[in-house]
DNA sequence: TTGACATTGCGATTGAGTCTCATTATCTTC
DNA sequence: GAAGATAATGAGACTCAATCGCAATGTCAA
């Protein structure tokens, strides 16, 4: 695990933004600055504000603009933690299963259980002095088909 | 795994209403019965237009009020499949963490990753037919502490 | 049958995120 | 260093799921 400083995180950020002819602005300079001085997770507001502190021409429709760039580079990630879309599943009397693979491509949902995984994710929860409620694991995927499918385009024309 | 047939759920919810002091309507009816008469998924929008096609007096509000007395019947399970709400981690390139635990009671979050975690993703993944692009696993528990005072509130007085 | 009060629909509101567009800034080329 | 092509900006309108407030209505125990 190759410790990264923060200045170093910020020069491959200013990089990466020439190497796709993308124009390193002061605003821009601003929303970088601010998300290499924390350690802290942050949402776009937070991030908007703190931002704002450093230099108050920056808007909000400029943090929403960088932030995908900065998760495109590597070098920060992003997370959904899911407020408000929310799916039911009403055979769940039936199978309570929570893993989800979902393909990017066609949207595809697979559900599957594992007590394996259950077992171990106890463990893991109870060494670090959790007891487990609920869980959820998604895992973004792409399926045979759309593996196919993309291989097909980039083979021909 | 005791399978339980539809209108046998469905009894237990109405049940579950009497229990808590709650009206059965002809609204919630509506609402229960599409519920119980699918085996899909769905979100909120559809089991509204879904129920209307019952009774064409269920709103959106009755619809999203009677959503959580399932959930909390335990009948039916909600997926937070998080559209919208990002929260980011600029420590990424030194941590590529994606696992979580929360705290639901003090929102504590503690991130962890386990080689055989994600070893285990990778395989269950694969007989799927699927290729793992990302992975988030979350985990909803109480923490030691408010597992303490959860305990202690509930003795004295 | 009555009355307490749970429930309803409507429409306004919230809040994260996106979009549009006229204006401004960056950076390459001379 | 100036000029010009075009990337980037801020403001504010907009989207969309979800929530709220409230007056009117419906349910059910007594």
């Amino acid at each position: 695990m190759a410790v990264m400083d923060r200045s170093e995180a910020k020069a491959k950020f200013l990089d990466f933004l020439t190497q796709k002819n993308l124009r390193i602005t002061s605003q821009r300079r601003a929303i970088v600055d601010t998300v290499f001085s924390t350690d802290q997770h942050f949402n776009a507001e937070q991030l908007l504000e703190w931002s704002r502190e450093r230099d108050s021409s920056v808007s909000r429709a400029t943090v929403y603009r960088t932030l995908p760039l900065l998760t495109e580079s590597g070098l920060v990630h992003e997370m959904d933690f899911g407020k408000d879309y929310k799916i039911y599943d009403p055979n769940y009397a039936d199978h309570p299963n929570h893993n989800h693979i979902i393909c990017d491509d066609c949207d595809k949902v697979v559900e599957f259980e594992s007590e394996q995984l259950d077992q171990l994710e106890n463990e893991i929860s109870h060494k670090l002095g959790f007891k487990v409620k609920t869980q959820q694991l998604r895992i973004n995927a792409s399926c045979e088909e759309m593996q196919k499918l993309g291989a097909c385009k980039n083979k021909d024309h």
